[in-house]
DNA sequence: CCTATACATGCAAGAATTACAATATTAGAA
DNA sequence: TTCTAATATTGTAATTCTTGCATGTATAGG
């Protein structure tokens, strides 16, 4: 039934659910970036960006361009980042409620 | 720097790569469940659905009312359930894209 | 107290991820 | 061809996740 859509809607949130996926696509959220670019401007190493850059890519997150030697990737879909600042709402509110939480608990003066 | 945000957002991803999670946050759209029903409706183990519950709780994206013996789970905040329909849109426009690609690969016309 | 129900937790085996180092591939320069 | 830079892939060990099963805990009823 509807597990094949939970499965598939899984293995999507799964692939974002790494710090150094997300922060690459935070950096290509200022256009099409290389891979060395993109370690730079990630700190990590050759071989873990380019993995994970294969993880993005298999989940059709990004895509390449090659011209030469090098590999111009960039956000397949710009709509993700509208998934991704949702995302970023969602923990914001969490936070909040922790802090209302905490403020019942301590009492209210 | 951004590092911090990057693995706690990556964390709350995470949280929601699995099937069944998705599925018992699913349940939850129809308001307070039991474990029981959630058992039920999701045709899960209880172990499974408990642990599960679990992880939810941890990343505070469900909430328990407990009285007697049952133990009545629901979503803290609705707002995910924006988040998870814009999931939704995401991969059903890596759909559309793939099926634009194959178009153009096959030749159109 | 004893029992049953509802839920949570613990643990071991197996699967999947990850980081890192090393190696492979490819294109262009010399 | 040979060298080099850019990127990809592979091997491996460490870690984390998942699952199934057993056990634990709490509450209500008798």
């Amino acid at each position: 039934m509807k597990q094949e859509l939970h499965t598939y809607k899984a293995s999507l949130f799964k692939a974002l659910g790494h710090p150094l996926r997300l922060a690459i696509l935070d950096v290509l959220r200022g256009g099409e970036q290389t891979v060395t670019q993109l370690q730079d401007r990630t700190g990590a190493e050759q071989a873990s960006v380019s993995q994970h850059l294969g993880v993005l890519r298999a989940h059709h997150f990004v895509s390449v361009r090659r011209e030469g030697t090098l590999a111009y990737y960039r956000a397949s879909d710009p709509e993700i980042y509208a998934f991704l600042d949702l995302g970023r709402q969602v923990y914001e509110r969490q936070l909040q409620r922790q802090r209302e939480q905490l403020t019942l608990q301590a009492g209210p003066a």
